[in-house]
DNA sequence: GCCAACGTTGGC
DNA sequence: GCCAACGTTGGC
């Protein structure tokens, strides 16, 4: 079993969106970069825990946790040439964009970046990292111990 | 394979 | 809206 933070623009898509969404899970679909497609095909597995991060917002941070519901799949979106997310270069039959189903745990207090800053055993996520802009990254165990039973009890 | 140009992310 | 950082594209 893993840990994630998973980056989502609220205005797109929030965790009252996901609190909202059916109890089997919501697509993450739209993510166009390789190494995150590559975690949700390569190593996500149902289970695996999510903390749901607010980006792109007036209060960036960590809004409610998560959890894996299905395995990764073709990305609908990259065969609709209505979609935003549509991709000319994908196919049914090679599909080059995958997302896994992510299922609504709870709500929790906006843990904003400036408090993730100050806590000394975060130092080392990747999230807080210079110049990341990953939208999905691997949390530590201790990193998701410290912040789910410390800082979001 | 190099690298400049361009596009995107995302905090501020 | 600005801009730093990073990813992708495409000419050579």
């Amino acid at each position: 079993m893993q840990y994630w933070l998973m980056k989502s623009e609220p205005d797109e898509f929030s965790i009252d969106d996901l609190a909202r969404a059916q109890r089997s899970g919501s697509a993450w679909f739209g993510v166009r970069n390789y190494q995150a497609r590559n975690f949700m095909r390569d190593q996500m597995q149902i289970g695996d825990q999510i903390l749901f991060y607010h980006s792109s917002c007036p209060e960036p941070g960590i809004a409610g946790l998560a959890e894996v519901s299905a395995e990764a799949y073709p990305d609908d979106t990259q065969f609709d040439p209505k979609s935003k997310y549509y991709d000319v270069k994908a196919t049914r039959a090679d599909p080059r964009w995958f997302n896994v189903d992510v299922r609504f745990i709870r709500k929790t207090r906006l843990l904003g970046l400036p408090e993730l800053r100050k806590h000394k055993a975060l130092a080392g996520m990747r999230l807080l990292a210079r110049g990341n802009r990953l939208s999905i990254t691997p949390v530590d165990p201790g990193e998701w111990k410290y912040i789910t039973t410390k800082l979001l009890k």
